[in-house]
DNA sequence: TATGAATGAGGTTTCATTCAT
DNA sequence: CATGAATGAAACCTCATTCAT
C-alpha cells in the first residue's frame, strides 16, 4: 500500500536512499514539528542531496504518509513482540487489566511519542492532506478492546458494545497522548508533576468507571 | 495587565486598531494556524497598513499572547454570564451535574473552539514561546471543579481530593477538546458519528466513574 | 544664513523645539552615525513627537546642515573664547607654536568630535547634498595658517605661502581626525597606542618638517 | 584563507557564481557605500537571483571581508607587478625616494581608490563590525617602510624606527586617501585644484620633512 | 542517477513621511 | 501648533522546488 506521492523505487540504491530519509526524518521529529523542518535539513541529515529527496518524493508533503506508516509499524512491532502481546489476566480482572494497558501504552509513548506527536500535529495543520491513515490504524485497535470489553463482560455495564470500545479507544489514546507529549504545554499543566504509574493508573479507573457505569 | 510585546496604546483611535487587529486575527483562526497566517493578510483583513501592526505590537510573536487573553476572556465571559453560571442540583446528584457541565463546555467549544485550537497548536509548534499562559488559566477552574467535587462530597471516592479535582479538569479538557475541534483527523475519527449529547454524556460518565471508583 | 530646508522659526515655542531638537541629535551622534539615527529617535530623544520634527525640518536631510552649524559654531567658539585665543610666542619659534596648535586642536576633536566625524561622513556618504558648507569653515582657517606662516617667516622655505597655508591646513586636519576620531578602525590602527601628546607632538613636527623643507 | 560566514564552494560553477558576486559588488561600491547597495542590486548586478547571494554568502554582512580582500590582493598584485616593486634608488637619496612612493600610491588609489573607500566608510559607519582586517594589511606595509627608513640611515634622524615607520605609514595613507578619494568633499576643498604631482610631491616632503626632523 | 547550485515568491521587519485629531 | 497613529515602499532573509552537470 505505497503512499501516495512516494516514488517507485525498486533499484536496491534507491531502496537504500530512501530507508535513509526515512530514519533521517525520524530522527528530526523527535526535536521539532515537520512544519519546521526544512527538506535541506532532511536531506543534510540523511547524508544525501537536496535533489535527491526529490528523486524518491514527489514533494515536501509527499513525505507525510511515512510518519503515518512508520507509527503503524510501530504499532503493530508492539503488537507482535513476545513482550508487546497482551493477554490480560482473566482471573484478576478489568481493572488491572486496564492498569497495564495504559502501562503499556504509556511505555510506547515514551518510545515512539515522536512519531506520535507528528502525526496528530499534522493532521491539526493540515487537515485536507489527511487521507485514511487514521481509520486503517483506528479500526484494528476498536477491535481488540472489543475483545477485551467482551472478556470481561460481566464486569461491563455499558449497553452498547461496540460504542464503548470505541469509546475505550478514544478515551486510552487522548488522555494518554496529551499529557504523554505536552505534559507542560497544555491542560496537562494542571496535572502538576504526576507521576507515569499514578498517571496510567487515574487513566485506567476512568476508562474503568466508564465501562462499569450503566449508561442510563 | 498588558501581554508582552504589546505596545501602550493609549489614544481611542490606537485601541481601536488594536481592536481591529485582534479580531482580524480571530476571524482568521478560524480558518487556519497562526504559523499559517502571514502578517500581510492580518493587516489587510484589519484594513490597515502592514506597519500598522508593528506599531502596536513588537512583532508577529507578540500578538500570540493575545489569543490566550482571548480564550480567558471568554472562559469568563461564560462563566459569567447569566445562562453561563452553573449551579448544579445538589438534589439531583454528581452524575446529572456532570452531565450539565460537559453540556455546558461543548457549548463553549462550539463558539470559541477557534480560540481553543489556536492556543494548544501554538503551544505544541513552538513550545519554547510558551509561557505562564496556561496554569493562570488552568489554576481557576482547577479550583472550581475542587467546589464540585466537594459538593457531591458522599459520591466522591477518591482520596485525594486536590489530585481528584485536576484529574477531572484534565479529562474534561482533553476529552472534549479532541473531538470538538477534530473529528475527523485523529482519534475522535474512531468514534463515527456519535451525536454530540451522546458524546458529552459520555465524557461525563468517565469523569463520574472516576471519582466514584475508590483509588486502591 | 538659514540651512536649507530648515523652516522658519520665528516663534519662541518653535525656537525651543528646534533647539531640543539640535541638542538632541547632537547628543545622539556622540554614539552612531546620521544614517543609523531615526528620526522617531531624535523626536524621542528630544521628548518632542515625529511630526514636530517635521514641522521644523522639511526632511531628515534638512537636519544636516545643522550639524555643520553647530561644527562652525563651535569652532568660532573656542576661537573667541579667552583661553582658545592662540598667539603664538613669536621668540620660542615655529616648532613649539606648531605644538602648541596641535595640542589645542586634539582637545577641540576630544569636546566635538562627533561633530567632526558626523560631517566628515555625511560628506562621504552622501557627497550630493554637500553645499559650501566647508569652503565657508575652511576659508577662515586657511587664513589665520597663513597668519601663522608669515608669523615665523624666516623659519618657513616653502616658496608659495599660500599653498603651504592650504597644505597645513589639509595636514592638521586629516592628520589628526583620522587618528582622533577613529583610533581602532584604520590606518590609525597602525599607530598602536600612542600616546596622545606624542602623536600632536609627531603631527607638528610633519607639519614643522614640511613647512621647513624647501621646494625644489 | 576563507572569510567568515562565506560558505564554502567548491564546484566550479560556486565559484563561478562567487566571482560574479564580487565583481559585482565592486563595480557598486565605485557609485555608493555598501550600506546604500541592496542585496538586490547585487545579485541583479551579478545576473543572478537574490537566493543565489545568500547560497555563497551567510548573510549581506559576510560580503564585507571580501572588500578587504580584494583590498589587500591588489595591494599584494601592485607589490608583486614588475612596474609595481619599488627598488628606491640609494644614490638620489631620500626625499626622490618618498616622491616616487607618494606618486606609486597615488596611482593605486585612482585604481583601487574604490576598495579604500569601502574599506574606511565601513569601519567607520560599523566599528562593531571590524575584525582584524586592518592590522593584517598594515603590518606588511609597515615593514616595508621600516626598510625604506633603514635603507636611508642617515638622512633619518628620528630615534625610535619602529614608531617612525608607523608613522610614515600613518601619513602616507591618511594623506592620499583624503584628498585622492575626497578632493571637494573634506578638508581636501581647502587644497583648491591642486594638481596630483604637486599634491603628491608636497606629502612626500611632509614625511621627509617629519624623518629629517630630530626629535628633541 | 545523484548532486548541489540556482531560483524567486513570499515572509518579517524598518522607517521616513503623511495626516487626522 | 503639536501630536502620534498610520502608511507603504523597500530592505533582509528563507526555503520548497527546479535544473544543469
Amino acid at each position: 500500500m505505497a503512499s501516495q506521492g512516494v516514488k517507485p523505487a525498486e533499484q536496491l540504491r534507491a531502496r537504500e536512499t530512501r530507508d535513509k530519509l526515512v530514519a533521517a526524518l525520524e530522527r528530526l521529529l523527535k526535536e521539532k514539528a515537520f512544519t519546521e523542518i526544512s527538506v535541506a535539513e532532511i536531506a543534510s541529515e540523511a547524508g544525501v542531496a537536496v535533489g535527491t529527496v526529490y528523486r524518491r518524493f514527489e514533494n515536501k508533503d509527499a513525505l507525510i504518509p511515512v510518519v503515518f506508516d512508520l507509527y503503524r509499524a510501530r504499532v503493530e512491532a508492539q503488537a507482535a513482540s513476545p513482550e508487546g502481546r497482551f493477554e490480560p489476566d482473566l482471573e484478576a480482572g478489568l481493572r488491572p487489566a486496564l492498569r497495564e494497558l495504559t502501562r503499556r501504552a504509556w511505555r510506547f509513548l515514551g518510545q515512539d511519542g515522536h512519531l506520535v506527536r507528528a502525526a496528530h500535529l499534522h493532521a491539526r495543520l493540515r487537515p485536507d492532506l489527511v487521507g485514511d491513515e487514521w481509520e486503517a490504524m483506528i479500526e484494528a485497535s476498536v477491535t481488540s478492546y472489543g475483545l477485551l470489553v467482551d472478556a470481561f463482560d460481566s464486569e461491563v455495564k455499558r449497553g452498547d458494545r461496540d460504542a464503548a470500545a470505541r469509546f475505550v479507544f478514544y478515551m486510552l489514546n487522548t488522555l494518554l497522548v496529551e499529557y504523554g507529549l505536552y505534559p507542560q504545554d497544555g491542560p496537562g499543566v494542571g496535572l502538576g508533576q504526576m507521576s507515569g504509574p499514578d498517571f496510567t493508573d487515574s487513566v485506567a479507573d476512568a476508562i474503568y468507571g466508564y465501562l462499569a457505569t450503566p449508561d442510563s
